[in-house]
RNA sequence: GCCGGCUUAGCUCAGCUGGUAGAGCAGCGGUUUUGUAAACCGAAGGUCACGGGUUCGAUUCCUGUAGCCGGCACCA
């Protein structure tokens, strides 16, 4: 007899080798129909499944978050069976459920059309309605190697054969169909209902491999019910438009051509934009004790040789050759350039930690498929800072830094979304005993700052572990924004040292962080954020002044005048259009305050303040508008500078100069 | 870089099976002085991404290139 203990806590007796449906319909009838999966310790298992043994054991219906990955899984598998009954040669290979649903990469000649795609989603539909039991099967391991060579699927054999010994190799059947997988499935093909639709047609390599062939994926999104399914692309359709391509377009914030691939134009709005957010950046770094530098664009290729970057990167720098024959390189990134300004003279232990740095524009030939927007460039700019300490700082630094991080994001109304860490990649320098001391460091770092952290092996950069913070686009994308990089090799490479207390040469460490990360991204992902509806302090355009007629002009000139002088952004729309006119267009292109003026305002020395989304207007006097608007434009630092928080804001700054 | 798709006016998009292109908005010139999300009239605007081919004739078919979009790979 096997124990099942029940969510509600009352435990059963039932005879061994039972089946999860066997259990529900002992509890009722209604629940062995609804059931789909069974959870046993934390563990998913096939509904008609012999129970293993005892444990904490509930039921999944439908409803369970757990079920739909299920559902989802199962998706990707009846849109394999279709593929194969369509596309009659064509090759499995792996089939997961993702978020918000699936995909199946197949091996394949001919490339899938768009066309095929309701071709398959058609099959799919019906498979469904053939209610082909899903039965689950335990396969010898040669024997299944075999099996699947024999019938062509190379990629299935490869797959099992790179199983360990250990493992229990499981096929699973539907109708004719049948898939090697770890499952669990639903109990049949029904049960992955129709809440779901392809979405597109994408190339990947074979286990993420380029050197290896290009699979054709399908993805397609699945839901538990049809209602789920059209509010998921409800949502994708509304994503879409906080496009910050689109955005930047209709605010006229910047362009890309071609002639600049990769590389921005600047529009005076958006770079009203960019001035805000890099003098907020400043102005936070000022505060937590850092100095600020300037280093070359453009270095002998000598220096990336010494710091290694040559090796790796070489190939997707940007290079020039003097008519002298030497061969420079426009700066990739930072680090170099700092070193030689903190080599630069002889630096004391008492000089430690050194927080250096610049917001350095930095150009990558980046693969050609990779640009995206602003978000991924060839030309972009860092907020980068090299942090020069002792061994002993690191953590006291990783923590600060991780502070400033999380206000940072705060302030910008951003939400981390993850934070991973970038273990040895396989190439790299550094022994491994100095890759497990920064690891587990930069880790500790991360732990203590209350994060919660993902591995990434293989990922980190050549010099050392990497901590990523992860935020999200409009359509849930990640972008990584903040980094931490924990150094030992570069000061080496590079040779920095310092004159430690007592009187040796010491190498330092160094911590290369940024919050942004590019400046450009970090707009970007702000931009898909907000929509375009900037809070006041980052609006680039805070306030319009518009004139319902020309009777207004002058007393509109005033207003501008004293929302200026109050250090407001502001902008005067004296045309000759109606009032609807101008508050739509300035509306569409996001202002944030509209304030009217007409001959009362005028008469009056009042403004109408018009919030951008609202249609209710707050009639205040000039004096008042001024003073209310600066004090809700001021930056969140700023103002928490000026709510009487002196106390704080010093002793950050005198505790930064004291560790500085 | 790889796989697939797209590229028509400043923007958003029409254009059937080949016969040298059309709308709305913006811009420009007028009229209109207007009270909180689109006043009216008019003129203008295009080597249909670029190159090659098939054809009497190509925006349309074929082919090459580029850019962009969606993925993959890459991301110091």
């Amino acid at each position: 007899m096997i124990d099942l203990i029940f969510p509600d806590g009352s435990v059963r007796q039932f005879e061994e080798g039972v089946s999860g449906r066997e259990v529900a319909g002992s509890i009722a009838k209604s629940l062995e129909k609804r059931a789909l999966l069974i959870k046993l310790d934390g563990a998913l298992l096939d509904l008609d499944r012999p129970l293993p043994g005892g444990g904490k054991f509930e039921i999944l219906t439908r409803e369970s978050p757990e079920a739909l990955d299920t559902i989802r899984h199962d998706a990707s598998h009846v849109m394999a069976e279709a593929v194969q009954e369509l596309f009659p040669g064509t090759q499995v290979t792996i089939g997961p459920a993702i978020e918000d649903g699936f995909y199946y990469d197949f091996a394949r000649e001919t490339p899938f059309s768009l066309d095929d795609l309701a071709k398959i989603e058609q099959r799919m539909k019906e498979i469904v309605d053939r209610d082909e039991k899903i039965v689950r099967e335990v396969w010898d391991r040669d024997a299944a190697i075999a099996h699947f060579k024999e019938i062509g699927e190379a990629y299935k054999a490869e797959i099992i054969t790179d199983l360990p010994d250990t493992e229990t190799i499981t096929v699973y059947r539907q109708g004719q169909w049948k898939d090697l997988c770890l499952g669990p499935h639903l109990p049949s093909t029904k049960h992955v209902g129709k809440a779901f639709k392809l979405t597109k047609l994408a190339g990947a390599y074979w286990r993420g491999d380029h050197r290896n062939a290009q699979l054709q994926r399908i993805y397609g999104t699945a839901w538990a019910n049809e209602a789920d399914l059209e509010a998921h692309l409800k949502r994708i359709e509304e994503a879409e438009k906080r496009d910050h391509r689109k955005i930047g377009r209709a605010m006229d914030l910047f362009h890309l051509q071609e002639e600049g691939k990769g590389m921005i134009f600047w529009h005076p709005k958006g770079w009203t934009l960019y001035r805000t957010v890099e003098a907020y950046m400043r102005r936070r770094l000022d505060v937590d004790g850092y100095v600020e530098v300037k280093a070359p664009q453009i270095m002998d290729r000598v220096l990336w040789e010494r710091s290694g970057h040559w090796e790796k990167f070489g190939q997707n720098m940007f290079t020039c050759e003097t008519t002298e024959g030497e061969v420079l390189a426009v700066k990739p990134m930072n680090c170099p350039g700092h070193v030689q300004i903190f080599n630069y003279g002889q630096k004391s232990y008492r000089d430690l930690p050194l927080r250096m740095a610049e917001f350095g524009a930095c150009h990558r030939y980046e693969p050609s498929g990779a640009l995206h927007g602003i978000m991924r460039l060839r030309a972009f700019t860092q907020d980068d800072a090299h942090i020069f300490c002792r061994e002993d700082q690191i953590e006291a630094e990783s923590t600060q830094f991780i502070r400033l991080l999380e206000s940072v994001y705060a302030d910008c109304g951003l939400e981390l979304h993850s934070v991973k860490l970038a273990l040895r990649p396989e190439l790299r320098f550094g022994t491994d005993e100095v890759w497990d001391v920064a690891e587990a460091k930069l880790e500790r770092a991360a732990i203590a700052a209350g994060c919660t952290v993902e591995h990434l092996p293989g990922e980190g950069a050549f010099y050392g572990p990497k901590l990523e913070f992860h935020l999200r686009d409009a359509i849930g994308r990640t972008w990584q924004c903040g980094t931490l990089q924990l150094d030992y090799v570069l000061p080496e490479r590079l040779d920095a040292e310092y004159v430690a207390e007592d009187g040796s040469k010491q190498r330092p460490v160094m911590l290369h962080r940024a919050i942004c990360g590019s400046m450009e991204r970090f707009i970007g992902v702000m931009i898909e954020n907000f929509a375009g509806s900037f809070p006041l302090w980052l609006a680039p355009t805070q306030v319009v002044v518009a004139t319902i007629t020309s009777d207004a002009d002058a007393y509109a000139q005033e207003v501008v005048r004293t929302l200026r002088a109050a250090g407001l952004r502001v902008e005067v729309d004296l045309r000759n259009e109606k009032i609807n006119y101008k508050i739509r267009e300035h509306s569409l292109a996001k202002a944030p305050v509209i304030a009217v003026v007409g001959r009362r305002e005028a008469e009056e020395g009042n403004v109408a303040l018009r919030r951008l989304g609202s249609d209710g207007q707050t009639m205040l006097s000039l004096a008042q508008a001024a003073k209310a608007l600066a004090t809700e434009a001021s930056p969140p630092d700023v103002a928490r500078g000026a709510a009487g928080a002196e106390p704080a804001s010093v002793s950050v700054a005198t505790e930064a100069m004291e560790a500085g």
